[in-house]
DNA sequence: GTCGCTGCAAATTATTTGCAGCGTA
DNA sequence: TACGCTGCAAATAATTTGCAGCGAC
């Protein structure tokens, strides 16, 4: 992300909380730059070390709110959709993921173009790619009829 | 996977341990029996509990540590890139992670046709997906270049 | 001023580990 | 037979929660 964006995003973050119905406090601010300054999609123990630079009395399960309440609210996101326990799947070949946002259920598919989709430039100058995984996510058709009805 | 598959994939099983190097006991080819006989992507729990009935003396540790090691071997695999601490990521614009297997550097990536790639026919019975999110894994360059010199 | 937010400490949940006996190769 | 594997129980690590005072709106 760029300085501009980086700016824009983290005076706009009392306005995010008022849109959100949650109060804008020095912590959540502070968690909330750090976390946007930094594309390293840091973890709860660092950004809990870096915002004790800034807040030395902060507390840990603070940091685990926070990033929890703003995860609730869709201002960030995790990686890997941790929300659960770890799953497992003996599919040895190779195949895609639809998973309902709703129940969690989690369905194997397959695409060939999926699978020989070419990396993006940007992505060739990072690293070599061995495998792609796509993640669908949406709502399963038993989740939407209940919905629905 | 339909059933010949899961019967060739049970039958092969010590097969697979000797080529790995590890020992093909009672308790393993249940817990990797019951994971080729679902399609659900279980929890550790939900496999003990399983593999309980089959099993009544076995230990909740024993499912930890064989789906670990089989894991490791190749054999299965764990959803969602659970290894290691929960991450987070303030970037709000839909984009995409190129994750190092080697030292776990995860960096984003933008790709408008990854974005509106079409759900293959197969996804479109299970469900309706709102978003596409692809990992793609490999090798970055920083441990390619360790790895070469 | 009110009610949500925070820090503290303790609770929970998931997962791992040390050890001695057992079973596979 | 030998050494890896298992069950047991206890240890760790990650994350959540109850409570009383504090601060944003």
């Amino acid at each position: 992300m760029n300085a501009d964006k980086i700016r824009a995003r983290v005076e706009g973050f009392s306005e995010v909380c008022r849109q959100n119905g949650i109060k804008t406090t020095h912590q959540r601010s502070v968690i909330y730059r750090e976390l946007v300054e930094t594309d390293e999609h840091p973890d709860v123990e660092t950004i809990y070390k870096r915002v004790k630079l800034k807040i030395p009395e902060i507390s840990l399960d603070t940091v685990y709110r926070t990033l929890r309440l703003l995860e609730e609210k869709g201002i960030i996101s995790r990686l890997g959709s941790h929300t659960e326990r770890t799953r497992f799947d003996a599919n040895a070949d190779q195949h895609h993921h639809f998973v309902c946002t709703q129940c969690g259920l989690v369905s194997d598919f397959y695409s060939e173009e999926l699978n020989a989709f070419p990396p993006p430039k940007a992505v060739n100058t990072v690293g070599v790619v061995h495998a792609v995984h796509v993640e669908m996510k949406g709502i399963c058709n038993a989740c939407a009829e209940a919905h629905g009805e």
